[in-house]
DNA sequence: CCAATTTCAGCACCACTGATATGG
DNA sequence: CCCATATCAGTGGTGCTGAAATTG
């Protein structure tokens, strides 16, 4: 229990303080991320049904996190060229830009982490995947090595 | 980033677990903890600042579970004796046996942490701790004993 | 007069259900 | 015809701000 607790205030302070820090760019952190998402995409450009997927949120809650970004011009929809039934969303010049000091600003933050050394920070990831693969979540494999603020060109090396 | 991301998810989808698992008795995990706070109160009965305090939730929002919790007569508001100003939440009866019959399930799902051993349960525990002292959060000293359904009798063996 | 406690109105946001239009 | 995609309307919930009443 005293573990569910940490979980659950553990992710409460960090919202608030990455909501905080993304308030001058008038971002939440769920919008941040899925702008974040379409920068990383090759197209700038995903589906909204993917963009769910990815995010792990509600196919009504990317309808809404998308038309409140279309709504800030950071991202427009356009029609799927490859499924008629669907529509892409597409990050703008806009979007790109402000994303980017955003997370210029979060990185100087150290993402509200910055009180943990890398093998910490590792060690959370690691302890937590397992929570989240029982759950289905798709966990990429570079993620453990994309650290904030470290190069991580270290990826064998790193145990405890 | 990754282990923003990892705390994030984790919080997520314990949550749904367990908001899942309190529906059947109309509780919300946050109205939850304000009546296991009651719970484990001498007289049952608290102010609402300290409710507040202890779970660290802004004064409106306690304002709101109590006025929930009491429409549901799971507790009743009195006039605090000794503050004027004040005003207690007192769990009912009805409050107690709900509450009872809900931690019964909770720990029978083991709080959605089943996968976990008592060892890697402390590990998160412990690792988060510095994010939330950091925060100014009250952690009490037996947190860390208080496991689900097994007893912490061995305190010094958990490693790995 | 100032400060603390609580409440209320109101806003932003998230998660979901159920229904609907459109197209594979 | 069934299924997938996306949207909309609506509900319940959380978390806040700002203002107010009451009392220490």
């Amino acid at each position: 229990m005293a573990a569910v607790t940490s979980i659950m205030r553990a992710q409460q302070i960090l919202l608030g303080e990455l909501d905080a820090l993304l308030r001058p760019y008038e971002l939440t952190f769920a919008r941040y991320e899925a702008l974040v998402l379409l920068t990383f995409s090759r197209r700038g450009a995903l589906p909204l049904s993917i963009i769910g997927e990815r995010l792990m949120v509600h196919p009504t809650s990317v309808t809404n996190t998308i038309s409140r970004l279309e709504r800030q011009a950071m991202v427009i929809r356009r029609p799927n060229p490859s499924d008629g039934r669907g529509r892409l969303a597409e990050i703008t010049e806009r979007g790109r830009a402000v994303v980017e000091r955003a997370t210029r600003d979060l990185m100087a933050a150290e993402f509200g982490l910055g009180d943990y050394g890398p093998g910490q920070l590792k060690e959370i990831f690691d302890l937590l995947r397992t929570l989240r693969l029982t759950a289905g979540d798709f966990i990429p494999q570079d993620a453990a090595d994309a650290t904030a603020d470290t190069d991580a060109t270290a990826d064998t090396t790193a145990d405890t």
